[in-house]
RNA sequence: GGGCGAAUAGCUCAGCUGGUUAGAGCGCCAGUCUUACACACUGGAAGUCGGGGGUUCGAGUCCCUCUUCGCCCACCA
């Protein structure tokens, strides 16, 4: 917003710049709020906490003090990274690298030529960045480099500079790159930086704060009139330029290397010598390390387990000083009359040495050092005895991005241990990042980004929900095409709405004046179709069990040492309920349910709404997690089980055990025989409106029962009449099904069938099976197999080969009455 | 330079500790306004699981290697 008024941050001052930010911030900083809402997150809403507030920020204060105290702040004199747009330093992990084309100029240096010498020497330096050769102190060779070992002590002649610089031996330097001889310039590069404190260098700084050149630190006329204030790469343009007039420049090649980036500006970060104030973290990151290998804390998907670790063993300091307006500001005061300074909780009036006058220091600190004591600050930290403190901390979960992995949830991690003596939380969930087709992070610059509300707004906070849970596997990165929002959506929306017409049929069906439905299923009164989807129901309770893992032992502050029992997988449980609640509550149990509840007596309609209204009720619990929104809505509208007064808070679906296992199983035959039907029917083009008659040659007598006693449902949901079996029958009149319990459905097709057509389908049905049979006789000949696959296994292969044998026999029995000789 | 991930049906993706004839959604083909739903229903076609090698009775799944893409980390000027 200054920006587009034209104004800077210095203009306005100090004062006025956080004014204009804070109300900047009161008018935005409830957007992701309202986002979240609308997407369904469900949270204590009363409870938002800011870490500018005051009490927030006196928790920042104390832990920089503690920290201090502890000799684990301190100031420090060193190369950093400094963004020149933003004009401040940077943490290493605010300075992002990004591969570049560049190129690497080879610059010959004249050596310093002594009397009576034979022809003049020179060394032949390579950089990426010649413009800081005004800022060499040295160049540095291997102390085991032969090649230079009589120069080691001698000088060499700065071009352009016309500064006389040593020569000196380095471990540095690497023999095998380039000449071997490295330029060395302790103020703009943290490698020079160490080896310029290893040999006592001096350290001019070249560059002003904003990225032109200029002496800083001192006036040595290192910096040629010409090239004062001109902007750093314009300066390495004309510094290349010069050389090559003065026959300085060997050679220049192509390399490819990667460029440190300001996080929030993308402006190239110039690495500049300054002081600041660093937290030093080993003492940090080893407990951090510790906790992890104990296992009380997890990151999941485990991968990334590596990355945290790998980090927190290469751990640096931490530059948490920022030359900035907004933010926290540094708590430490000096008295430049004395010299005295302190890191204090309370502002000084005065010096406690001497009375003068204070000031604090100018600079913010790093916003993650705020945000890193979110667990314990925002409950009231550092006040251990606070009531939420001790009701909340630790934690237990925590959902985030990768991408702040090391920003926030190591070092939330560090500070909970360091201040608590505790993790602050035990799991670490990392989600993926939503990306473009073209695996892009969306973002507002690249134009890329999907807004979500606009996604609420076309499809539903639900069916954005659905597509995000549903569509993804663990940890998943998640590609949205922003110009086919349709078909990543509407899937989700169509559950949605399949959902609403479920809650449609069920409400409709509950009829007037009737009484509703008791919730009390009575065994004896269940239909095969009631207890199959009764089982069905549990089976798929017991699937997203499962996959969203067991919950962690009562009163234990780690999971349990089998990482594979988290679950968290999260599509897999969208999937059992959908399958259960589109593919078997609603395409069978529901169709199978219409006779009785719109006919029947007023016993048959009873049980059928029960049991529909238990089936969706618990399908609604199921979803509710995914789907609040519409699963709240149609909880309330249905006459379910009022355990709560709203869904959110009813309970988990418990598995039932209400169903007879051999009842859902003659289902399932019934199932398998409507099936066949319909098949037959599409195969043979028989209208939709067409009655047809099929007979059955049950297997048992169970499968007999089941057929007699669902004789209606046939007829209903595949319009064919089911009669007795006719002995007999003309092949080429009659489609022969073999069901899996071994019963035989028949369909007559008197003057349907094509038999050169049947014919060849046959043969190609039992080509392939052959096929499959004759691998599946192999692996059961086979030695190794039965004696070293695992008992069950080899039983279910034997299993198979009965069934298969028994669908060959079939069909080649087909083959002969159909094709004849 | 190091590490990680991805590569499975036309498309987007699942496939956990190796073990049914590898699945879903969308799309496609055929049919259907069947009194909850055409944002639907019924039936169907479609994959040598990126290439090669290995371990194993058995590999989409484990190991090695190659190719392509992506991400993270990194003090080769």
């Amino acid at each position: 917003q200054l920006a587009d008024e034209g104004v800077t941050r210095q203009d306005l001052g100090r004062e006025k710049f956080i004014e204009r930010t804070a109300e900047f911030v009161e008018k935005t900083g409830g957007t992701i709020l309202r986002q979240l809402r609308a997407m369904g997150a469900s949270a204590d809403w009363s409870r938002t906490a800011y870490t500018l507030t005051p009490e927030l920020s006196a928790a920042v204060r104390e832990a920089f003090v503690r920290l201090y105290e502890d000799g684990l702040i301190y100031r420090g004199h060193r190369v950093i990274h400094w963004c020149p747009r933003c004009l401040t330093s940077l943490s290493d992990e605010e300075a992002e690298h990004a591969e570049e084309d560049g190129k690497l100029y080879h610059i010959s240096y004249p050596v310093e030529e002594r009397a009576g010498e034979g022809p003049r020497r020179a060394l032949t330096v390579a950089t990426t960045r010649p413009e800081t050769m005004l800022g060499d102190v040295a160049v540095a060779v291997n102390p085991d480099d032969d090649r230079y070992r009589d120069l080691v002590g001698r000088f060499v002649l700065l071009p352009i500079a016309g500064t006389r610089i040593p020569i000196i031996a380095d471990e540095y330097a690497d023999p095998a790159f380039g000449t071997g001889v490295v330029k060395i310039t302790p103020a703009h590069d943290a490698n020079d930086f160490e080896v310029g404190k290893r040999h006592g260098l001096p350290m001019p700084v070249i560059m002003t704060p904003e990225g032109t050149m200029g002496e800083v630190t001192d006036a040595s006329g290192r910096v040629p009139v010409e090239l004062r204030e001109v902007d750093r790469f314009e300066a390495r343009k004309r510094i290349v330029a010069m050389l090559e007039a003065q026959g300085r420049l060997v050679k220049v090649e192509p390399h490819r290397h990667s460029v440190r980036h300001c996080y929030r500006c993308d402006t190239v970060v110039e690495p500049r010598l300054s002081d600041q104030w660093f937290v030093r973290m080993k003492p940090l990151a080893d407990p951090a390390l510790v906790a992890f290998r104990e296992g009380r804390v997890r990151l999941l998907p485990e991968r990334w387990e590596a990355v945290y670790v790998n980090w927190l063993e290469g751990i640096r300091d931490w530059n948490i000083s920022r030359q900035l307006w907004w933010g926290h500001r540094v708590p430490v005061f000096y008295c430049d009359a004395c010299g005295w300074k302190d890191a204090l909780r309370e502002d000084p009036a005065r010096c406690p040495q001497c009375r003068g006058v204070v000031r604090q220091d100018d600079d913010v600190l790093d916003t993650w050092f705020s945000s890193w004591l979110w667990p314990i600050s925002t409950l009231g930290w550092p006040d251990e005895q606070s009531r939420d403190l001790r009701t909340f901390f630790p934690g237990d979960f925590l959902a985030t991005a990768p991408e702040i992995l090391f920003f926030w949830v190591a070092r939330m991690i560090m500070s909970g241990l360091h201040f608590m003596g505790d993790v602050p939380f035990h799991t670490v969930y990392l989600h993926g990042t939503a990306r473009d087709m073209q695996h892009r992070k969306m973002s507002k610059s690249l134009g890329n980004g999907i807004d979500p509300l606009a996604i609420v707004q076309l499809y539903g906070a639900d069916a954005l929900r659905w597509t995000i849970v549903a569509g993804l596997g663990m940890g998943a990165d998640a590609m949205f095409d922003h110009n086919d929002i349709e078909k990543t959506f509407a899937p989700g929306r169509n559950f949605a709405t399949k959902l609403w017409n479920i809650s449609r049929f069920l409400l409709s069906s509950l009829g007037e004046g009737e009484p509703l439905p008791s919730g009390e299923l009575s065994p004896a009164r269940l239909t095969r179709a009631d207890h199959w989807i009764l089982a069905r129901l549990d089976a798929a309770i017991a699937e997203c069990d499962a996959a969203l893992g067991p919950p962690r032992p009562e009163g234990s502050g780690r999971w349990e040492p089998s990482r594979r029992a988290l679950g968290l997988r999260l599509n897999e449980y969208a999937e059992s309920a959908r399958r259960f609640v589109w593919n078997e509550l609603a395409d069978w149990y529901l169709e199978a349910a219409k006779p009785r509840l719109s006919g029947g007596d007023a016993d048959d309609r009873e049980v059928a709404r029960s049991v529909l209204v238990h089936a969706f009720d618990a399908a609604l619990r199921l979803l509710h997690p995914i789907m609040p929104f519409i699963t709240e809505t149609l909880w309330q509208r249905i006459p379910a089980p009022r355990d709560a007064d709203f869904l959110a808070r009813a309970q988990w679906p418990l598995r039932g055990e209400r169903h007879a296992a051999n009842a859902a199983r003659e289902f399932d035959l019934v199932r398998e025989a409507i099936v066949a039907v319909r098949q037959v029917r599409s195969d043979y083009k028989i209208a939709p409106g067409t009655r047809m008659a099929a007979s059955v040659r049950p297997a048992s007598p169970s499968a007999r029962a089941a057929f007699d006693g669902e004789r209606g449902l046939v007829g209903w949901l595949a319009r064919a009449d089911l009669t007795a079996a006719a002995e007999g029958t003309d092949a080429t009149a009659v489609a022969p099904v073999l069901l899996s319990d071994g019963s035989e459905l028949l369909v007559p097709l008197a003057g349907l069938i094509d038999v050169a057509k049947e014919c060849a389908r046959v043969r190609g049905e039992l080509a392939g099976l052959e096929k499959q049979l004759a691998a599946l006789e192999a692996r059961l000949a086979n030695e190794g197999f039965v004696s070293r696959a695992p008992a069950n296994v080899v039983e279910a292969e034997r299993q198979k080969l009965s069934d298969w044998k028994a669908r060959r026999e079939q069909l080649v029995a087909r083959v002969r009455s159909l094709c004849g000789a």
